[in-house]
DNA sequence: AATGAATGAGTATTCATTCAT
DNA sequence: CATGAATGAATACTCATTCAT
């Protein structure tokens, strides 16, 4: 129903010389700097050109539009978010679900800490497009990674649709990390947040709780 | 940081007359049409005003700004949530926790079903103010029926931060249902969802898996 | 081929107040002056909005869009126009062929004489649209009226296509009086140009040249 | 009046080189192909360099700036027109008026259907400057050529202003067949508007109708 | 109370042109 | 000669809000 955008989110070109990756990366970090010290009432795109110290007319050199100032920002944390995933999805086949678990939330946790400011304008403060834009095929290719690593742990899962329980797991560790940012600070940083969420999620899966807390290498950097 | 919105967010009067009040519900109306079917974008005050029949000058007789029309909006669906919450506080304190948190998730599954297309609008389109607006206290008042129920249960709950469970809980709840409505509709309808969900924190909070459903009478209208 | 412009052409509001109706004129008034005296390039709607000493909000409440703006005047000038073939096919039957020429001649000359600068700059300056803007119907029903005179004195003429004739004598005449405006002023003015252009086409025409000057009372205001 | 362009309408090099030649080519074709293909608003200088295979830098080489581009469209235009009047002037001092004056109109047709297309952008889309472009001298020099070829026919001619009579004859033949493009194609290539419009000026001139078509060599190419 | 004409600050975006490499 | 990254002035248009009637 609502209406759609018309919209490249693709940046005009690829930039190849070290001036115009310079110009795109000064640009990026000044959209950021704005949208995370003045909101995004503030973010217009001569603003950002200036505190970038380019021309407007280079701005749009390298981003169609406005929007795809704010896709290139979102691509970013996104890429991240995915490498995380990713890392969950090369623990060894011997790993037991809690590790799984652990270290998918524990990454993402980590994923919500490079730069939380910035992270809650972009999911809270921008219009028109809540998770749309999140990088195309994103959210499919992250759910296949959680699907396969749920699959080749089958025995251990009692729950028997196994795709509700992506999306309820998905959802629950994203939302509840991801707010844990502005109203869950500390618990956040401790580690204590992600504990529970990873107890939360293993003994829904399994069945039975989580005995004793078995930390993880992976989780560390 | 982010630079704050000064606005009223209560209509400026309690209409009294009939006539006023049939004019703010005209404009409520069309506020929710106008997001529904064209998306925040479209949603200017001149249109709202045009669809509701009234003149600009009279939305602004009863909403003192643009914030104020959403705000209107939020209002009634929180109003709703909140019912919820009170439904599910309203249990005999003989109830087991499971049977709580049924009812809660179930509740809230309802709510979201009223109306989800503008549910989602207003919760994924509107800039500038996420859950801030949220209407006042709000999510206070909401935690504190949460916390109080849990207290009187503590004896069932095996972990150890209540605080910490409530917040989990809460956004686990709301996040898992709310984009049920868009990724899972059928099982959101089905109740199939709110059944897992319940699961998934019964057995958090306790310990112990949730072994057959139970049905709550309290769910059924 | 060339890329087509979307455009409504038509004013946002009949105006019905005195008040708009007061706007709307100072906006056209203002837009003809810039015109006149500063050409396209000057020709920005801030810049008519602010000579018209009224907001540019005003200027688009009545009007889409620059377009249509240029639309307006335009029109106004068609409208004299289309009024002159009207007179011309309000001669009695009983005129002679010769004088209903003559009467068109002089009336279209009469029509560039009201405000030729604007006439100039209306059909020199604006890009994009030639005649394409052209008052929708006003070649057509132009066309007919002509067509119908030259039927109802077909004894008269010689040429054998009447359709290639009407479309002849109508360029002939708009073009010939038209760029006499800049090139031949005096002449216009005084006349000269009228009769040499009436003579041409009657000969055309009838196969026999015009013999003296019989001036048409109609013609004189 | 109006505001008058300040510029360099003559290339900036006569290009000697071979490659320069090459690349002014390609520049002049590119533009051509545009104003065709997407109208005068899709023509832009780094648009015309980009189709033309050749850097923005180099359009700025041969071309001072993008009226230039469009003035050697038109210079290249006006050029085959004015080989058409030399043409003319070419006939022998005993052809009578009439062949002068139908190998003029047909030679005129000729050149309008070379490029009919690109003849229309150029004349109806480009802003700012209607004829006033119309390489220097032009229009005087061909004027010249009209009047002396007139004038060595005088006895002929009974029309006593001969000034106004060449401004009345090249306004109409440039007007009725530069118009016939669009709206009488089929007349204009079949030769059938030349023939009226050869009549209607050559009874005009002469008084007398044009008897038969005696066709004239020089139309022949 | 209601109307709707008027306001005008605010913004995204284009494109001709320059000039360092 | 060529390149193409960078420039930045210029402009159409929107929409929340006010206020005279």
């Amino acid at each position: 129903m609502a209406a759609a955008k018309k919209t490249r989110v693709i940046p005009r070109k690829r930039p190849a010389q070290d001036r115009s990756r310079a110009t795109v990366e000064a640009l990026v970090e000044a959209a950021a700097r704005i949208l995370v010290k003045d909101g995004y009432d503030a973010f217009t795109t001569n603003r950002v050109a200036e505190k970038a110290g380019v021309s407007i007319g280079s701005l749009y050199q390298y981003f169609p539009n406005k929007e795809a100032l704010i896709g290139e920002l979102q691509r970013r944390h996104v890429e991240d978010l995915e490498h995380g995933i990713e890392e969950m999805a090369a623990q060894p086949a011997s790993a037991p679900l809690a590790d799984i678990v652990r270290v998918a939330v524990e990454r993402n946790v980590k994923s919500h800490l490079i730069d939380p400011a910035l992270h809650r304008v972009l999911s809270e403060e921008i219009p028109g497009l809540g998770k749309l834009h999140w990088e195309a095929g994103f959210v499919e290719r992250t759910k296949l990674l959680v699907r396969k690593a749920f699959e080749s742990r089958r025995d251990e899962i009692v729950v028997p649709d196994l795709d509700l329980a992506v999306y309820i797991v998905m959802r629950t560790v994203e939302a509840t990390v991801h707010d844990a940012v502005v109203e869950r600070p500390k618990e956040l940083k401790s580690g204590a947040l992600a504990e529970e969420v990873t107890r939360m999620i293993v003994s829904y899966l399994t069945g039975k709780p989580l005995s004793a807390k078995r930390p993880v290498r992976a989780a560390a950097e």
